[in-house]
DNA sequence: GAAAATACTTAGAATTCGTCTG
DNA sequence: CAGACGAATTCTAAGTATTTTC
């Protein structure tokens, strides 16, 4: 991999000007047709023509755009485009792919709900009434929870005391970790083998403790000052609090931008005192350096904590998540993934985002929402508090939720991806993924029909749907113009991302794609297309200006109904996921042999997952000390090759002693210790060649983003039984925990 | 029928953890 | 035995898609 690097920069940035269709409206009436969605925006002509300069003076700026090549997504393509339709898939309904047979739902009526006032292990308890109640699950729950509670207890009474760790101690403590990993095991909530509820319903009982809130602020010490214009300046607790949030940030890149500076200056007067307003009138003024060094002293402090202090620290956390971090849905103890209330702070939005910077307030229990059985126990709010409200829907997945108040968006509490929530809808998604790959072939042909269609609308969805399916785009559903950053996908392409190019590099219709897409990661990339598209495209464009919509008569919206008219489930997204785990399912096909040594294999499935991010266009930022690490890793190879050639010699020399003093035992012996340690060396050798060689694949690819989310899990599990690799030597522990399901039913045979 | 609200998945950055090494 | 480093986990922003509202 690597190729070329791309240097310019993404374009976009620019102020969106009107669709032909908007234009059409805007003649219909001045101010009816296209009437802006919030009424608090008047004089929008007006800021979208001063936006415009201003924005496209931004992107000069915007250097910082991560620049990114992708690579040439071309030989994936083949492989997917040429996926025969008689590869015949399994039945693709999902509920009935199960070994075994199913187990009846142990609960189908709302459970009796003892209201309980307050206790702590209320939880807990409560689980074991109920399993002792239902023979069913006594086994798999209740002594589970209890073994589960020994291990922790006796961590506890031997703390990190043992010093020196002797070989028998060592292997205790493995076995410790196989024999709860097993326990675990034996206490997971098999949901996968169950009926699935009726249409809608998430769960029939839910009982949580409520959302965990953050610390109040706490006044700063006397000895720490806030200066205005070199005096000191007493802050009010609100004002001094969002002082703290900027200061801690200073070493950040985000407080020397002006937007972020001036969304947070507006925001910060807004919760001063009359006084403090009066004073505090200019951002370059204030001298935040104390309170920042606090900060940094607290940091230090806390990381030159002794063991026992961090150990205390840990337990008070796990006292949190142990009664917080649960909850029990329909029998089962699940774990919950955000419960902890985000606190107070400044907006960190990624790219040029207009608001970054600005306050984002402290939640209180009045802004909350709480969803849960009615019959439970329902959560306590903080002493003297109260919920926003208490509801109790079992159509919706989330226990808690509130509005955040920089976007106006929605914020929910949901549960870990190791739950049965989110694994049965993770399992369906694959399911649909699958379904597509049997027909995905009568797909691309209509559309390639459709490409040539006289109606406009139907020929924009068609080219829409061959990018999708070609490059895995995003849908790209139309924003609310200023609000967030300026980023595209699919459908909300406008004509300044594209590049048409009727030769280039030896090849006919080539598009060239610069734009920004979600995060603000830059998807740049050089693809040649059919002839057809191609005129198509240029069409589109013909008579508009670069910051008018491609696809003017497109949105997420039609494209997804018609997908869905297709086949029930479709809708664009699919695409991304399909088409990454047929890429992973047949490069690792083409990659791996069973002949390989173990470090090979892997590399080869790292490699096979790198091209679904690449595909994807999963990136990150190298790591700032990669070129250190490279470095190191290159020396230490360097390194244990010299011990290599050091070894081998030793090996001769010792060889030809042996010949010399015919076969004299103790000699032999020496000469099988050379070997080993020859072959030792080689080994490592290997080893680390290999990590250098996928480290440096790696340096700006996140293959954590297709694994988690792209990939259907029962790929990997089946190569791993066929490859005779170890699971965990490609999920860890939380992964494996997310995939359970796929782990427990997938067989050597599965194929996507 | 468009806009807004809602619910949920996907995403990279930031932080924390654990272990390896000098 | 600290401290460096990579892996794992946490955090929350930013998407998609559907439903509700006007």
């Amino acid at each position: 991999m690597g190729g070329e690097k791309n240097v310019g920069q993404a374009k976009g940035g620019k102020a969106k000007a009107k669709t032909p269709r908007q234009r059409l409206s805007d003649k219909e009436g001045s101010s009816g047709g296209d009437a802006p969605r919030k009424s608090t925006k008047p004089n929008k002509e007006r800021t979208k023509a001063t936006a415009k300069s201003q924005r496209a003076e931004k992107v000069k700026v915007q250097k910082k755009v991560k620049a990114f090549k992708t690579e040439s997504v071309e030989s994936f393509d083949d492989v997917r485009f040429n996926l025969a339709v008689k590869e015949e898939p399994e039945d693709g309904d999902f509920a009935q792919e199960k070994r075994g047979k199913k187990r009846k739902r142990p609960e189908d009526e709302p459970m009796e709900g003892p209201s309980c006032s307050s206790a702590t292990p209320m939880l807990n308890r409560k689980l074991k009434e109920k399993d002792e109640a239902d023979p069913r699950t006594e086994k798999n729950t209740k002594e589970g929870i209890k073994k589960e509670k020994k291990p922790k207890k006796e961590e506890a009474e031997h703390p990190v005391t043992t010093k020196k760790k002797s070989k028998e101690e060592i292997e205790a403590a493995k076995a410790l970790k196989i024999k709860k990993r097993e326990e675990e095991e034996q206490q997971r909530w098999r949901w996968w083998e169950e009926d699935k509820y009726e249409d809608g319903v998430k769960w029939k009982f839910l009982e949580h403790r409520g959302p965990f809130f953050p610390p109040e602020y706490q006044h700063l010490p006397d000895n720490v000052n806030f200066y205005y214009n070199g005096k000191v300046v007493k802050l009010g607790l609100a004002a001094e609090e969002v002082a703290l949030f900027f200061a801690q940030m200073l070493d950040h890149e985000y407080t020397t931008k002006d937007v972020f500076r001036n969304n947070f200056f507006k925001d910060w007067r807004k919760e001063m005192t009359l006084e403090e307003r009066v004073l505090i009138s200019d951002l370059n003024k204030c001298d935040f350096r104390e309170l920042h060094n606090m900060h940094k002293e607290k940091v230090e402090a806390r990381k030159a904590m002794s063991k026992e202090e961090k150990l205390v620290m840990k337990e008070a956390n796990q006292k949190i998540v142990e009664e917080y971090g649960f909850c029990i849905l329909d029998h089962h103890r699940e774990r919950i993934g955000n419960f902890k209330i985000e606190p107070p702070g400044l907006f960190r939005g990624r790219g040029e985002h207009p608001k970054q910077g600005m306050l984002k307030k402290r939640i209180q229990p009045e802004d909350v929402i709480i969803n849960c059985e009615k019959k439970s126990c329902i959560p306590e709010p903080p002493a003297g508090h109260h919920w926003k409200e208490v509801r109790h829907d079992n159509t919706v997945t989330w226990l808690a939720s509130w509005t955040e108040n920089v976007q106006g968006s929605c914020k929910y509490v949901m549960l870990n991806p190791s739950s049965k929530l989110k694994g049965e809808k993770d399992w369906e998604k694959y399911e649909v993924a699958r379904r597509l790959k049997s027909c995905v072939n009568g797909i691309r042909q209509q559309y390639q029909q459709d490409i040539k269609s006289k109606q406009m609308e139907t020929r924009q969805r068609a080219v829409a749907l061959y990018f999708i399916d070609k490059l895995a785009l995003r849908a790209g559903n139309e924003k609310e113009e200023g609000e967030t950053a300026d980023t595209v996908g699919c459908c909300s392409l406008r004509v300044e991302h594209l590049t048409l190019h009727d030769l280039l590099e030896d090849k006919d219709c080539v598009v060239e794609f610069d734009f920004l897409g979600k995060d603000c990661i830059r998807y740049y990339n050089k693809v040649p297309v059919t002839k057809r598209v191609f005129k198509n495209l240029k069409l589109f464009m013909k008579n508009k200006e670069p910051g008018d919509d491609l696809f003017d008569r497109l949105n997420t919206c039609l494209l997804n109904k018609h997908l869905s008219s297709l086949l029930p489930g479709l809708t664009a997204k699919v695409f991304r996921t399909f088409n990454a785990s047929i890429t992973l399912q047949e490069q690792l096909r083409q990659l791996s042999n069973m002949t390989d040594n173990p470090a090979e294999k892997l590399l080869s499935y790292n490699r096979a997952n790198r091209a679904v991010a690449v595909l994807c266009n999963h990136q990150r930022v190298p790591p700032k000390t990669f070129d250190q690490s490279m470095a190191n890793l290159q020396s230490k190879i360097d390194g244990r090759r010299e011990q290599l050639a050091l070894a081998k010699s030793e090996l001769k020399l010792a060889k030809k002693e042996v010949q010399a003093h015919s076969s004299d035992s103790k000699l032999q012996a020496v000469v099988e210790r050379k070997k080993k340690a020859v072959q030792r060396c080689e080994e490592q050798l290997m080893k680390m060649e290999v990590q250098a060689t996928n480290r440096e694949e790696n340096k700006q690819i996140a293959l954590g983003t297709s694994k988690l989310n792209y990939l259907d899990p029962r790929i990997s599990v089946a190569w791993c039984k066929n490859m005779e690799v170890p699971l965990d030597k490609i999920y860890n522990k939380s992964q494996r925990d997310k995939f359970a399901w796929a782990v427990d039913m997938t067989g050597a045979d599965f194929i996507f």
